[in-house]
RNA sequence: GGAGAGGUGGCUGAGUGGUCGAAAGCACCGCACUCGAAAUGCGGCGUACCUGCAAGGGUACCGUGGGUUCGAAUCCCACCCUCUCCGCCA
């Protein structure tokens, strides 16, 4: 959500900022509806006043007993009642009209976020680890399945297409990656294991800006609840309405869930696999954070995703994205990719984002200082510490030998129960 | 799912149609007293928005949204949430 006063006050910068994004200007729009809201809210206050005043000498005038003096000023309400009921509503409607206009813009990219129109504008940072040598390498669908541990044509059978089933060691590689990176979080790096609710409702999901745009991409339930895409939603949301003690921050929280996502824009791409599937699961990292934090703890939680990385040895850049490939309710974004051999390309397994105060305004989360007057929004981060799935993927395909098996990355073994390989013995 | 109770300011808790944004207590802030502190006394102490150069003025908010009324924390309707008991259940 953005600050209308801020807006108001310099509408060239918001609509500089999304055209970075590709929109057209938004702000002469918002700025007519803006004015003709206040207008007509303050005829309808003034008009409101004039009844109170009156309301209150009716108060007076039956208590002492005056029956015709009350029944006169009754009269005399009456214009002045069908003047500020109409005079509200109008404001009222304007008024929606504007909060809609508002809930639909995105967030304005941080200043020192590169521009460009998609993808191609992203920047890398950095780069770790070289891809490993491998002959032929297969993808993990063919590693999976020559396993015999990947079956999607059952899934397909009980849930349809983008489903999967693990099994054995596989199933257990999964659990293990999942319990592997909440440790790393919350014994490392200081954030607090969460169980967060699945299911969540509308204003938790408007206050991570996924309502009212993007309801396509969510799942909702029979009782108009939604089925989280990330655990983005519920931990973030654990501050909506709130004033939290500036001393408490940064509040750093971390949860395993699985994410539901339908996928809806998606038809056609990643069909094979599991990269993209209806539910995966993911680590995700969010942060709380004042004003001033936010900019070094976006760079910390970047550190903090691509600790696992190095940790799991697997190779990968990070890329800072452009104005035009950022999300809905970022500032400013950093990627980590992860390398696919069998694609011979890097792919998204984490996303880190700063979202300054734009979740914090839709969902009215606030901080003070306690003894100082006054509040203000909070700041809020979230990023994946990673996405289980992919990383599965990453683990299968970069540490495949010729035969199809594949070691267990050194720092996971503890988690498979000393474990060295997956496939025939050796 | 059935029956009942209830949601008031940072907290406890009064208030069932008129000067209630809301008693009182606690907490907090300032001042006085004190060498200092405690205790005590006095004063202050919500949020958002509109308007105004400012001082100030105004509107709204007693779970949420509607309604009745000249006037609603108080009456009516719907919804949300919490608690108790019964049933069912991982």
């Amino acid at each position: 959500m953005h600050d209308i006063r801020a807006l108001r006050a310099d509408p060239a910068a918001y609509d500089a900022a999304w055209a970075l994004r590709g929109l057209p200007a938004q702000s002469p729009a918002i700025l007519e509806l803006d004015a003709a809201v206040r207008s007509f809210q303050t005829k309808s206050q003034e008009a409101k006043a004039r009844q109170n005043a009156i309301s209150a000498e009716i108060g007076q005038a039956m208590r002492r007993g005056d029956q015709a003096e009350a029944q006169r000023l009754k009269a005399a309400v009456e214009s002045i009642k069908s003047e500020v009921a109409s005079d509200e509503e109008w404001a009222n409607l304007q008024k929606a009209k504007l909060d809609a206009i508002l809930a639909a813009l995105p967030n304005l990219p941080a200043r020192d976020v590169p521009h460009g129109a998609d993808e191609h504008g992203n920047v890398e940072q950095r780069r770790w680890g070289s891809a490993p040598i491998i002959t032929a390498p297969k993808d993990h669908v063919a590693l999976g399945e020559g396993l015999g541990l990947m079956d999607f044509e059952a899934a397909a059978r009980t849930s349809g297409a983008r489903f999967v089933f693990l099994k054995g060691e596989l199933a257990r590689l999964e659990r293990a990656l999942g319990a592997f990176m909440l440790d790393i979080q919350t014994r490392e790096h200081g954030y607090t294991e969460v169980s967060p609710p699945l299911l969540v409702r509308d204003e938790a999901v408007f206050g991570t800006g996924q309502l009212p745009k993007f309801s396509e991409d969510l799942f909702r339930t029979t009782d108009g609840k939604w089925l989280i895409p990330t655990a983005e939603v519920s931990l973030t949301n654990m501050v909506l309405g709130q004033i939290l003690d500036e001393a408490e921050l940064p509040l750093r929280l971390t949860a395993l869930t699985p994410c539901f996502r339908s996928e809806a824009g998606a038809s056609g791409r990643d069909t094979r696999g599991m990269i993209r599937q209806h539910q995966f699961y993911k680590v995700e990292l969010v942060s709380i954070t004042t004003p001033e934090q936010s900019q070094d703890e976006h760079e910390r939680m970047t550190g903090c995703a691509e600790a696992v990385l190095k940790r799991l040895e697997l190779p990968f850049r990070t890329m800072l994205l452009c104005t035009g490939d950022m999300g809905f309710g970022a500032r400013k974004t950093y990627d980590l990719e992860v390398w696919m051999p069998s694609q011979e390309t890097y792919r998204e397994i984490s996303s880190c984002s700063n979202c300054g105060d734009f979740q914090a305004r839709r969902m009215d989360a606030r901080c003070k200082t306690a003894g100082e007057k006054g509040t203000r929004f909070m700041h809020t981060l979230n990023g994946s510490g990673l996405a289980v799935g992919r990383t599965l993927v990453a683990v299968l395909e970069n540490y495949q030998d010729e035969g199809g098996r594949i070691s267990i990355p050194t720092a996971l073994q503890p988690y498979m129960g000393g474990l060295t390989h997956i496939g025939a013995a050796s």
